[in-house]
DNA sequence: CTTTAATTTGAACGGGCGTTCTAATTTTAT
DNA sequence: ATAAAATTAGAACGCCCGTTCAAATTAAAG
């Protein structure tokens, strides 16, 4: 029974993506509802039909990145056998398409005192998803005998700094130019931590 | 001739600590001149008398921040002789000085269409002092046969882009508890690097 | 065709923003 | 003591913010 009757659907994905252009060019508190409202064609109170508020919204839009992102790499992971060229594949997932400019809207958010401590709860959650996937090719590396035996969760805030730190470059370079100084981060990276 | 007369000085400089904890604590576009004003116990106005606006407030303190840091680090550099000690230190000297919370209200800035284009000039202009700490150590590693002969701008941004993402922990967690991390960063770094 | 429910608009609200301005007060110079 | 200059306060301005709401429009159901 009751199929969805109407279909503004559409008009929901239009918002949501022209949010996310936004929010992703000018962070979180300098997107302005108008600006959504303007630049998706959709009045601001349709916007409120559709989202709760402004920070819902962004919260939304940060999990289905973050979502995707990680689906993304699940597709791509088997393409990898070897730990060590999984780890060359992940630098690249991450510089094209980790969404660094959106999540920085994150930090924004989460770093006034007004947001609602639910929405930051949920940003951290996020934070810990590439965390997760940096963890689980060690963890592989280590028990198929690739890597030495070590500290796998300072190897994971290790590598995930120098990804997210290289990550801040795509503000200004083209990610194309970027490959060689993710792939030597990588490389560098395994030079100590292969057998 | 006209020593100066008044001594507002120091109002000036109560304004500039409270506005420096603000931006820092909740970043630029979310310290309003009236929280500033509230903090420092001078009025709106007051401020305003000293300086020429809100933006400019924050490029002097991103300025002074950033010459500091630079000027402390000139001050400790002779402490060690050989380039992978500096680097060590370097590395403690950004955990314990740069002041991540304050510059990432620079990009904060930098991101808005509206601000000034001067003033995101001279933010870009300071994005560049660390850098040039970085490869001054590498430089000298190399000219004094310490490290091997490579590709010194791109171990520049690989070592700036490591340390800068460690800084964003500091956000969390406690300096002292980052020590390990950031030590054997630069421990990893040096191994390929080093002769 | 009428009724009902879903969708969309646009005006309105209260509040806070960055900034300006005038006037009061304090300090210095004469 | 008086005039001039520097310092400070605080009200006021216009603007835009996030949000709400009532009314208009559109689509589906009977």
């Amino acid at each position: 029974m009751s199929k969805r009757r109407y279909n503004s659907e559409s008009a929901k994905l239009e918002i949501m993506e022209k949010a996310f252009l936004l929010f992703s060019q000018k962070g979180y508190t300098q997107t302005s509802v108008s600006d959504i409202s303007k630049a998706s064609g959709y009045s601001k109170g349709h916007i409120y039909y559709h989202f709760e508020n402004k920070e819902k919204l962004f919260v939304l839009l940060a999990q289905r990145t973050m979502k995707e992102w990680y689906l993304k790499w699940m597709n791509k992971e088997p393409e990898f056998t070897c730990a060590s060229d999984k780890l060359y594949g992940m630098a690249m997932h991450v510089l094209y398409n980790y969404q660094t400019p959106l999540l920085k809207g994150g930090q924004e958010l989460a770093s006034n005192p007004e947001s609602s401590p639910e929405s930051i709860k949920q940003l951290y959650e996020l934070a810990v998803i590439p965390m997760g996937a940096y963890r689980a090719i060690l963890v592989q590396g280590i028990e198929e005998g690739e890597f030495k035996k070590g500290n796998v969760e300072e190897w994971t805030v290790l590598i995930g700094t120098w990804l997210g730190g290289l990550c801040q470059l795509t503000n200004t370079q083209e990610l194309h130019s970027l490959e060689p100084l993710f792939k030597n981060a990588v490389r560098i990276f395994l030079e100590s931590i292969q057998k």
